[in-house]
DNA sequence: CTGAAAGCGCTTACAG
DNA sequence: CTGAAAGCGCTTACAG
């Protein structure tokens, strides 16, 4: 064996092995039109035989777009991105993209990074990003204005005309507040954490008609971050407003209420009720099986990408309907409260097992 | 506004504006070595005011390596590959690499397309693989041929010489079922599906040594695929050999039989104690909390981006230690076992929550 | 310390 | 239906 890497095959290579002209493998390899049989069967191969895969880089730098993807997650560990993300790549793979997977919720100027190395690489021809600050409006735009098309999943930035992945969170708020209500609740408060996000926004907008219907006064507890909220709901809990139902904002949130829950032996729901946004694959083995509004997270993923497809061929397609480059589509997603115990309601029948 | 993407500013556009030979503006580009302090202040500024960055493709067609590595998970919805991935992601975004994400448990060639799609467009410069083939030992070995490093996480595939990052799959084991043993068990059967995967191997290795150490009879229970374990289960369990206690072989297992225990009204522990291999978020919310064998899937990512990027490194300093191109590293992280209340142990003391 | 030349592997006009 | 030429933006020797 000799010791250096052997290099790939080139086209050169392809054309000489098959005795044709370089333009004439080219071709062949992008669609076969004007060749004739006889030469597209050399070429086939030819290249075949010399194991050749087109070159990347070099159809890349003649103006090619790459086809890639950029998919902006704040947290891969989060069962809800991790969903969305999973789903998101191989509808992107399906097509034929791959996926250049950043991560972003490390620290504050992370996106900014992530954005920037997207960039600077010319390295996709569209991004998937769920934003997570209002400052990537202008590098987003800066992106779309060259031509690669953007959509925001779970939330939107405002001002940026981009394409939008959205899920019912104010129905869907609605819906599990409502249900809390006919629990005969009255003091429900509303839990989450400082977000600019407009999704938890209107969960709390959800959260607010359902309360302002019922004639109740709006409760909601909003921490500066997530490792905040067991001490100021433990706060409230103790004080003379406790409350008898909590409404939790997303899943995180979810969980730090559910631990904390556990540590002060309160019982659920007998002592406080408790319905949560987001949905996650263990909530029926719970102490407490969760109540909780679902959202498709898979589904959001999907849509994105196809969504994110469109945007791009239609862009290289010179399909410029409107003067912003084509961005600006909206889908919107259904949500669904799946009610379980921590509501208040009982067991569902169990499905009879012994046949 | 022009209708078309502009176009991006090229090294002989920061030249001109400079007044220097692109030459020049190279050299400040790559470390800036044999510049003087004048051109290169002259280069900087023209290379802030034209929002110059450097266009990869070229620079990948001109040989260099594309500062990105490929990752391949079979499930990013599995929360182990998930943690995984986000840490990896994360300590090669720290170094400068962006990471390609493919995601393969869709079918059985789905491996084969990823390390295809890989390979074709050279796109990483390696390769970080959870190896769910055994016939994926031929593309990961050409790739290695052709210099691309790869490490195998959390399993390895015989006869490829790769990095590896295991885990201590057969003490962990080992230890789960020795404390199964403790409580009194005699009759403990393994479960898991069908997986060529040695992590899985060794795992059942620890069981079979715990289980011989104690002079008992080993129970192994492989189904083919995860849907047909709690079918398996609940056969053997309404068996004349119904065993008293369960362990699980990984995480996915894991869930399978506390849906079916749930469904089936059977109490764990009291009719029957379960230990599960992996650990996860939830699992002391459980309404079982549930005993199981931590490994740090977080660090098997960091410590596998470490590791690649360490091959890449010595690669391209032309560090060859032996034949086959500096692969061979083999990392071992260590496995804990994590008591709660499944395998019948009594709650541990909570934490004195009233200060 | 600096620059002109050549070439990485492909594709886009251009001519047959 | 086919090929020779030029060039995408960079870097690697080579000469100053």
């Amino acid at each position: 064996m000799p010791q250096k890497k052997k290099k790939d095959p080139t086209i050169a290579d392809v054309a000489r092995e098959s005795g044709v002209g370089s333009m004439t493998v080219s071709r062949v390899l992008n669609g076969g039109k004007y060749v004739s049989a006889d030469a597209e069967k050399r070429v086939l191969s030819a290249i075949q035989k010399l194991g050749y895969h087109p070159n990347e880089a070099a159809r890349i730098l003649r103006g090619q777009a790459p086809r890639t993807i950029g998919l902006i997650v704040p947290n891969l560990a989060d069962p809800f991105y991790s969903a969305c993300a999973h789903a998101a790549q191989q509808m992107a793979l399906k097509h034929g993209y791959a996926t250049l997977l950043l991560t972003c919720e490390a620290d504050v100027d992370a996106e900014d990074r992530a954005l920037a190395l997207l960039r600077s690489r010319n390295a996709a021809t569209g991004v998937l990003i769920f934003p997570s600050r209002l400052d990537s409006a202008q590098q987003l735009e800066e992106m779309q204005a060259k031509g690669v098309p953007v959509v925001t999943l779970d939330r939107t930035i405002p001002g940026l005309h981009a394409g939008e992945v959205m899920v019912e969170n104010a129905e869907g708020a609605q819906k599990a507040v409502d249900h809390l209500i006919l629990h005969g609740h009255r003091n429900i408060v509303c839990i989450g954490y400082d977000s600019q996000f407009n999704s938890i926004a209107q969960r709390i907008e959800g959260y607010r008609k359902a309360i302002a219907d019922a004639g109740l006064k709006p409760q909601i507890l909003l921490a500066h971050d997530e490792a905040e909220v067991p001490r100021m709901v433990l706060k409230r809990l103790r004080s003379a407003e406790a409350p008898s139902a909590l409404f939790s904002l997303n899943n995180v949130t979810t969980a730090h209420l559910l631990h904390l829950l556990q540590r002060e032996n309160i019982r659920v729901p007998e002592q406080i009720a408790l319905v949560g946004f987001d949905d996650f694959d263990l909530a029926a083995l719970l102490a407490v099986p969760l109540t909780a509004v679902r959202q498709p997270a898979a589904e959001i993923g999907r849509s994105g990408t196809r969504l994110l497809l469109n945007l791009i061929h239609a862009r290289s397609a010179g399909t410029n309907g409107n003067g912003l480059n084509g961005a600006g589509s909206r889908i919107v997603l259904p949500t669904e409260l799946v009610i379980r115990r921590s509501c208040g309601c009982q067991a569902p029948p169990k499905i009879t097992a012994r046949q």
